[in-house]
DNA sequence: GTAGTTTGTTACAAAAATGTGACGAATGAC
DNA sequence: GTCATTCGTCACATTTTTGTAACAAACTAC
């Protein structure tokens, strides 16, 4: 079974050694050198997981996942955003707007397929309709509604980032500092404690309402998210 | 056992200086100043691995690359690509396809050693996905879990980094002063029993969950990761 | 065999990391 | 303006980690 994978980058060099890579991998590879090239061969066949480089064309990269993320039939697609390292800052923008995972040029290409794999075996973790269901949770991210055990529950702004990330993102450890980055945002300069305050409201409130420990400690690297111990 | 390396650069100064670096180490060094006279060398013995220059005369360093990774003989090869700063903004950007990992002209020794490891280890140890596999451990690093036959187990921070490291690094042997090297970081002043102790612990743990002895002790020596004895 | 090294093992205390409650500045609704 | 909420920070409690010393066991060379 080989996965079908879809290029979205203008610099036909880059373009080659990626397909190169990728089906090296065995991976069935598609290319668009812009959004509307790519959004036909979306249309005429799913695929599995979309490369998406950040700087494209008429419509930037994130404004094409943005997009895709909205479309009812698109949005479920897994995306890796390209991004060169002077764009680094943006790479919360990137994974705020949808993307699953970021890799910074210049990478290599085993770090890619790397990528790629975990991407594509941490499948959809959200259900058709939108809504993120993991353990005793329940996040519907459109209208913002979180219920435990069938419970409404209400979150602060913070803490509903920082859970949403968090359930998005599960089975990997974050570090605070990227914590910090991902949910509060690049620019602050926020004490890393915080962080750990943030995370005891959001146990305390999940505890409250009855659910399992979703939030573990690794300790001496950050937290994780995670359904059982 | 000592691994041996390609180096096909045509400046005879920088090949001078990297069998220098390399013979230094313990590497098994061999040279070619073009792609035609590497590919003898090649069908003569496979080397472990090949530093390949990027700007080469007669055939670029690139399209060499694509050529091993295409013959079934020489696509499993690890091949490292040198590459010089200025061209690193044009065509390298992100990738060169083929290779599994570049340095960036110039760059220190020490550098280059440590990405020639990281590079030779990964080979068949580290499976597709990125969980490194041995007997049976299994460890994955995004999520920072290890399993042990099947059971999730918990370790340290370093006995954690002391075990990844062994585990990536099987079949060679380590000293106490390299161990503190590699897995406590070079600048400490820390008594080299200490690693001694960590491996103890390393072991009781692993016993604890039915392991096979994976950590052997190389009397007047150091540790070795090794499956079975 | 013995003497001298090297390594295994245990216990303990210092250090580091994390959990937790309290406080107050900032914000926004009214 | 008041009031309630949010959220960053601090201080302290608790837990976990980890270096070290001390001694036992294993190994080596002779």
């Amino acid at each position: 079974m080989s996965n079908s994978i879809l290029v979205v980058e203008d610099e036909p060099e880059i373009r080659e050694m990626l397909r190169y890579s990728l089906e090296i991998e065995g991976f069935d590879t598609r290319e668009a050198g812009d959004c509307h090239e790519a959004e036909k061969l979306i249309a005429k066949r799913t695929p599995d997981l979309i490369l998406l480089d950040w700087m494209l064309p008429n419509i930037s990269g994130i404004k094409f996942a943005k997009r895709l993320k909205k479309n009812e039939l698109t949005k479920d697609i897994p995306i890796i955003m390209l991004t060169a390292k002077a764009e680094e800052e943006n790479k919360v923008k990137g994974l705020e707007t949808g993307a699953d995972d970021y890799v910074t040029k210049p990478f290599s290409p085993r770090e890619l397929i790397a990528r790629i794999r975990t991407v594509l075996r941490r499948g959809p973790m959200t259900s058709p309709d939108g809504i993120v269901k993991i353990g005793a949770l329940e996040i519907n991210n459109d209208s913002r509604n979180v219920q435990v055990n069938k419970q409404v529950v209400d979150f602060s702004p913070i803490e509903y980032k920082l859970l949403y990330f968090l359930a998005t993102h599960p089975e990997r450890v974050y570090s605070r500092e990227q914590l910090l980055t991902f949910v509060w945002g690049g620019e602050t300069y926020i004490d890393e404690r915080t962080v750990d305050v943030q995370i005891l409201r959001l146990r305390k409130i999940l505890a409250k309402h009855g659910s399992e420990p979703l939030i573990h400690t690794v300790h001496g690297v950050g937290y994780k998210f995670m359904e059982k111990k």
